[in-house]
DNA sequence: AATGAATGAGTCTTCATTCAT
DNA sequence: AATGAATGAAGACTCATTCAT
């Protein structure tokens, strides 16, 4: 039994992260989601309080899937010197654009979509943020450690400067890129990210 | 006549503007506007055509208002050397967290909320980032030009760059933010713009 | 002034009449009676209390209009053969083809759409029908007088009789017909009424 | 299910039937049908896509009633007499008076109010008028060629003034008749119908 | 007499949630 | 556990009528 249900709580969250991500959290029905899930309503509320209530799992299975996708198996002590910081951010730029490119629709929701559900959705979003800048800090910090990096760079903030650069990335991939623009992109941002405009 | 309309209509878009921002479009009704406007349900059709449509003046107004408050006066070409153009980042920065404090329902409104309306919408905020991005590689391209920035400098996607780092402080400055963060988040900034996490 | 305000109300009374063919008493609105007549709200309701009570002139002048139309001229007591009579029955059905033929709309409105706005506007149409009724019994009798019918016809019913295919003629001119359908008709019918299927 | 929903859906009709009948479609509110149902709203949108469908589905329902209890059983060629063939008509006339009798609301719903609500229920009851004159056309091809009506008579247009004398019946019967009345009309129309003014 | 901005009751429709089976 | 019919509050929008100017 437990495994039963636990089998349909997935198909239905997937069912809902289906929808929604399609028709946007607003425009999707509950009876968009158990149709898309072969249920019935009451089956729904069998699982699940309310609307709300799968959304944030819907938003946590998501969250979990693009950092999979983005920091998946990197370690912020891996680099040694400043162009092996350089090589991680290009490879995470690279990550980024190929979640897009494979999942828009999925980008496109939590990017765009559920900060603006409610306030509870744009907490949950925030937190998925800071735990991407608490990354990136991280990885800087090694660098100011190693002693690649200058030791009076505030790495907090200059990690949050990454992650905005990262999400930058996220909304140029969102809007269709060719493979050229792509590298652009990314060539430009690892640049900028190493050393400003100068 | 033409006076008294011409009030009622800025009246209403006023009234729409505050509750929107408070609440949320969807979460906003008609009711809502014509409560906070004094005015009855019929006024409100009187002067627009559905809610969707005052919408629109309501983003454009804002929008227009972000970017006076911003950008306000600056000219790409003011600056002759790199400090110079520091410098004017910085005045951005400060303009930008001056803004958030003064107006943080609009900002989070335009922001977070109005690109998660409708695709209509959504289009309407990028043309204003096109227009912050373009404005942003403008004083690159002077840099460029005058010779105190690398020939070499993709302006354009570092324009981006630059304007993610804009987006990142209002986003800082939405969830509230000390004065001497604020300054470390400007600094930071501009340190990291100009020289990278070098 | 009283000259003024009696033309005021005719051009609405006008107006109204051109926007109820073309579009129904339901679906228009006094605004499109102002707008069509080119005054204001206000106007509209100095001379008439009512969208409804406009409606009453309005059917008067159509159903005067038809009248004029159809029996303009036509004695009862001019026929003295039956064949003078089929001839009168014969110029009434051109007269009613003519007129389908000129005013499709006005007929259209007065047959299908004044019946069922409300019970007082089928009562004003009832009596037109009867009034026709009349006058058709009043050619029948005529005919019993002189003789040339025979005696024991039931004038009234058979009058309805006549009417009912004037009715029916009607009818078949507001779905268009060709010239030869027309005639077709017109002789089908004076043969039937005079002298039924047989 | 299938039989409580399908009740429902008989009881939604009937209601609407009901309340159609007695208020007129466009004064009658969803909120009267679903009244008069004891439903809610939400039941009625479960059950028809908006009020214009369940129309459809009451004209329907109405005009097989109305044609059920005027044609039921008729054969055009079950007449070999002219005799028979005016006792047929007799007996077409008299159904009529039963139903007027019985339905007067029914019938005054479709014919005065159901053609004016707009072009599709038009056309639905033209379609039955349609029915109506092509029966009665058999009926009279039937006399023609078996020879007891003159070969020269033009079937279809005579078909029409017949149903148009039915039409006119229904009429006299819906604005109440005694039974004197109501034999003296049948009477007078079964001679005119077969004999004209004659 | 004319204007037209303002009114607000009324209408259709949607959809998250409940509950009897 | 599953079903799906039923609910009803809530929302957008219309339009005949009023009234201050």
């Amino acid at each position: 039994m437990r495994n039963r249900t636990a089998e349909r709580r997935v198909q239905l969250v997937r069912a809902a992260h289906h929808v929604f991500s399609s028709r946007g959290y607003r425009n999707t029905g509950v009876s968009d989601i158990v149709k898309e899930a072969g249920v019935s309503h009451g089956t729904f509320y069998n699982y699940f309080d309310n609307k709300r209530h799968i959304l944030d799992e819907v938003l946590d299975t998501g969250v979990d899937f693009i950092l999979d996708a983005v920091v998946a198996g990197d370690e912020p002590d891996d680099a040694s010197t400043a162009d092996e910081l350089a090589a991680q951010f290009r490879t995470i730029l690279t990550r980024v654009f190929d979640l897009v490119e494979r999942e828009p629709a999925l980008v496109q929701f939590i990017l765009l979509d559920a900060p603006a559900i409610d306030d509870e959705s744009l907490q949950r979003l925030l937190r998925l943020v800071r735990t991407f800048g608490a990354t990136a800090s991280a990885f800087l910090a090694n660098g100011v450690r190693r002693g690649f990096l200058q030791s009076d760079l505030d790495t907090e903030v200059a990690g949050e400067g990454l992650l905005s650069l990262i999400i930058s990335a996220i909304l140029t991939g969102v809007r269709g890129v060719t493979p050229a623009e792509r590298e652009r992109v990314i060539e430009s941002f690892v640049g900028f990210a190493m050393h400003g405009v100068r």
